[in-house]
DNA sequence: AAAGGTAAGCGTTTGTTTTACACTTGTAAA
DNA sequence: TTTACAAGTGTAAAACAAACGCTTACCTTT
């Protein structure tokens, strides 16, 4: 079917501009790290805020996160999960805005580090964040409501680590995303029991003097796992 | 902060058509039903689809959500919960228009029945729906999936039920849920263990000689166990 | 008035998962 | 070679889930 007039319809409706914003998470050594950048246009100028932009003519809300999510930190090829609109009339002084807010978890490798810092975004240790703009202190704190529920029925912690860890390191993430300490002993072999590890041979010596095992995360039962529709609780 | 000249900002985004649809679910003895109507606008002039709406310039999308839901079935204060915006540019072939989804269910009384048909709307076994304009049956799709997963951690099923009913027929709807059988006598124990049935003193005779127990909801309890962040899998 | 049929409701047994906690191992540094 | 310390393994008790047999209430049929 062919509508060469797109023009003709809908003509009682007012349009709205749309923004994406993106709350992106990493996790160091032991504490959620949250990515902000310093606001460049007016109204607000200055603050700090997410990574957002508006939605251009030609792209889903989708697109325009991941592309705006390569202009501000050069990242690519990261997974974005929609958060929720924030659509309150009154929520941007300065247009009626309503924003698509996605949420994603990053590996905090070296590489990553730097090329954020050369693209006018800071991460920030979560518990040391600074006053938002606008919305985007409830959208931070929806992210992490979101975050927590997820890690529940999902391998959300790969996400967040890099290609090689240990098992202490992972523990020690969920124990960041849940905020409470978990047995040590229980971890590991609920965790394994999963089979969503591969146990390397090489060991990280950079937590104690024995050192501990690397693994790697098995997407491919993962996938398995997911068609099975097996939970995943953690 | 007073922002008097609001279309000062922004000026190089361009805005872009808002919609909301809703898909709202109801439960009768022991199917699940949908909501369809019959389009009243070009294109698509009397095809069938979900309820929905263009947002207006001072309304948030639930408030429209909540504004159409009432406009076409007369239906009111039930909640609605966001489903996704469905923003592919070539989604809707009349014009650029994004689609923020809601989600609901409703008790299936007589009243909501009757309400319904006379607002142009019509229920539809679940079964037998008709093919759907535009992305809206993709939509029904990712519903029925979130029912599902919002049914695993949620009383879900109190949503859909009138306010007095009994444990078979809370079964039943969680039958028609997950589409399998469950096991009367575990299933029983499991819900009442919860503590969120009050158990009446009436019977329910319309099943069978016997008669089962009417229950009701105990809301409270429900909103102590959020609050203590406990778990809700059946 | 008694017998029969049927869904509602109750309880027990068995197997699995979770929780709690004690002990052993490997390695760098003293 | 001893020490310190995180990594890693094992096990018993408790809680939970799955499977299934039996009893109860009440209408219908005879």
């Amino acid at each position: 079917m062919e509508f060469p007039h797109k023009k003709q319809y809908y003509k009682q409706a007012k349009p709205i501009l749309v923004a994406v914003d993106c709350i992106i998470f990493g996790f160091n050594q032991s504490t959620l790290q949250l990515l902000l950048f310093k606001r460049k246009i007016a109204p607000f100028l200055g603050a700090w805020s997410v990574i957002g932009s508006f939605v251009q003519e030609q792209e889903s809300t989708s697109d325009a996160a991941i592309r705006v999510l390569q202009e501000h930190t050069g990242l690519e090829n990261i997974f974005l999960d929609p958060l929720a609109l924030y659509s309150d009339p009154e929520r941007d002084p300065g247009a009626r805005v309503i924003s698509q807010a996605y949420f994603s978890l990053i590996h905090l490798e070296d590489e990553a580090l730097n090329k954020v810092e050369t693209h006018q975004a800071r991460w920030f240790d979560l518990k040391d964040t600074p006053s938002l703009m606008l919305d985007h202190n409830i959208m931070v704190q929806d992210a992490l409501d979101k975050l927590r529920t997820k890690a529940r029925y999902s391998p959300i912690g790969f996400e967040l680590l890099p290609e090689k860890f240990t098992i202490p390191q992972l523990q020690l993430l969920y124990e960041a995303i849940y905020q409470k300490e978990l047995d040590r002993r229980n971890f590991r072999k609920k965790i394994l029991s999963m089979g969503l590890l591969d146990k390397l041979d090489e060991k990280d010596k950079s937590g104690s003097r024995k050192g501990a095992f690397l693994y790697q995360f098995n997407a491919e039962n993962y996938q398995k796992m997911v068609k099975e529709g097996v939970d995943f609780i953690l």
